[in-house]
DNA sequence: ATGCCTGCAAAGCTTTTGCAGATGC
DNA sequence: GCATCTGCAAAAGCTTTGCAGGCAT
């Protein structure tokens, strides 16, 4: 039970619904779930967690740094797992599909900005809202 | 009356209420609004505009172009006129502080990342969390 | 005159919370 | 055994909408 060792270790307890949870964002199909598709994915394979639930161990889960919360324009609020590499986010306005990347360019330039204005930075998000080109 | 022309221009109507809420958003004081915000502004002066009002302008004010709306973390949507020139954002973590930015370096090279990806940017949203620097 | 606007109140949606019972450690 | 978690249902918070009357053109 690899998932219960991952819960531990970021100081989380270990109870059924979250490793199922955790599962799920492991899962490489959809990276990129909002508390609903966790909902409905638990749902589809019989396991059928309250939405509460479902909230609150996504939040635990983002307070522990398991997992990043992402407000995307227009849809609910989705969640990735945590991995090492930053990156960032493309969202095709026609799919609806989440692709990631990462350019360390602009990372750098980033930095240089705000330091520039006299701010480090925390945090960031970027998010290219893109259309498939023909 | 600037404003009326303005509304018209953009293909809205001109009324009291949307030229209240045009010169808010102009106001230099604070280029950054939400909803809630331009409601208690308004109440101040005596003009008391509903908030189903200012939320139908400003979603009327987006859709012509004439603002953009922001989706930063933990506020609610902001609304800011939209200026000729395309800026990004600082958000000040601790004092709430919005800071305007441009850097032509980043703007090509998100256009390089989703044309490699063979999507074209339809709009992005780049936003710093920052902190000021001791 | 007509069609778009406004206010009000009610509804919608996502997310949060209180409570009582269940579960992990 | 005790603290923490869970489900349920209710509430909260922001935003949208239906309706009836009012205003701009």
């Amino acid at each position: 039970m690899e998932n219960g060792k991952i819960l531990r270790s970021f100081g989380l307890k270990v109870t059924a619904p979250r490793i199922k949870i955790l599962k799920l964002l492991e899962s490489p199909v959809k990276a990129h779930l909002t508390a609903e598709d966790i909902f409905k994915e638990l749902l589809k394979t019989g396991d059928d967690i309250s939405l509460a639930t479902i909230y609150r161990a996504l939040s635990q889960f983002e307070e522990a740094g398991l997992v990043i919360k992402h407000n995307f324009d227009g849809i609910n609020a989705v969640y990735e797992l945590n991995s090492e590499e930053h990156h960032d986010h493309m969202v095709c306005l026609k799919t609806g599909e989440i692709i990631e990347f990462y350019n360390e360019d602009i990372e750098k330039k980033q930095q240089e900005i705000a330091e520039k204005h006299g701010y480090e930075v925390i945090n960031h998000s970027l998010i290219l809202y893109v259309r498939p080109k023909k």
